[in-house]
DNA sequence: AAATCTATATACAGACCTGTATATATAAAG
DNA sequence: CTTTATATATACAGGTCTGTATATAGATTT
């Protein structure tokens, strides 16, 4: 990939990230950037594709560095939901991070008929699919229920990370979890 | 307050919360209240303070309602802290129910100089205490830490509510809550 | 050295948005 | 009936945004 297709995608989640989507300007990813406008528009269709590009690439980030994450460190699945909290607190507290994009997306575009939700939504579900695929490894009976109680935590806990950071959500999040999931085991 | 003044909110309140703030013109706002802008620009000075207006009246709203409804059903600060998820899910699921705006308009207005973002982020500091407060009269240790963690699960089964009514998020949030408030109450 | 590819600089069309100005209707009150 | 207050209709100024058109500079290849 181009250094400068990849440095307009960099920039563009930051800016996404802190400023938000919709008010942020193609102008103004091209400024940070230091580039212009026809490059942009060379890499991209039109801004609605950055957006998702900027959603897909942050997306496979995150899965790809978790589910590596759990498989290097741990053996058995109930072992991997336990340690889930962990990574996800490790991820989030990182310099890297840059937030989840689905979520705030999500938040921004609310109509249904608009890719940039639909891609968001799907995002999200795929998310609390993998939860609930570690739960029931697990061998936990309502294996999506407990995923859709983590995913709130998570999801909660990520964007008040975003909005301050260092909020500490993430640690109450973590030791929530820890509750709910070992609840979740015994019955 | 006139009749049309409260006309504007009420549907300012229902666009805002299904299409975006940032998405919804003031144009698209009268036509749908049936008036005009010179109207809308009498009651209100800018879209801002329509925006400032819609939130607080909202966050009043559900405020009111909650305390009400917990003071008049319950005595025990304990049966308080219990009966909480209940009557929020009834809140959620109530037909009048058009989301809480200070949920959105933190993900929409990002910048921390932005007087809507500030707002929104008080409201959901007060709403936090709120609950902490209830935490406290029961004699919960760390009322804080509940209290964060039952709000995490409140706004993320909200937004999830949003997004796609019926999702039933509330309904494992509920129990999430229960899980966590008997786990810290033992200790 | 000539041709080609990539990025820049800049200007602009077209759409949309907020907020205001002006003129008109309607209805209540004196 | 006349005055006054309230709402409408409509047009528009000024700004921002996306996306494109045009001309130019630099660098690499032939």
């Amino acid at each position: 990939m181009s250094t400068l297709k990849s440095k307009i995608l960099v920039v563009a989640t930051d800016l996404f990230q802190t400023r938000g989507i919709n008010s942020t300007g193609v102008d103004t990813i091209v400024a940070v950037a230091g580039t212009t406008k026809m490059t942009l528009y060379k890499y991209f269709r039109s801004k609605e594709d950055l957006i998702l590009e900027v959603l897909t690439t942050g997306h496979h980030d995150f899965q790809t560095w978790l589910s590596d994450k759990l498989n290097t460190n741990t053996k058995k699945p109930s072992e991997k939901l336990q340690k889930l909290f962990e990574f996800i607190e490790e991820w989030v507290t990182s310099p890297n991070f840059r937030g989840m994009g689905f979520i705030k997306a999500s938040a921004e575009f609310p109509n249904e008929e608009s890719p940039v939700h639909q891609l968001s939504s799907e995002q999200s579900r795929q998310f609390r699919q993998y939860i609930s695929s570690l739960a029931s490894e697990a061998n936990i009976q309502d294996a999506d229920g407990l995923a859709l109680q983590l995913s709130l935590l998570f999801e909660g806990a990520v964007q008040a990370e975003q909005m301050k950071r260092g909020s500490g959500a993430i640690k109450y999040a973590k030791k929530a979890a820890k509750i709910l999931i070992d609840g979740a085991s015994t019955h």
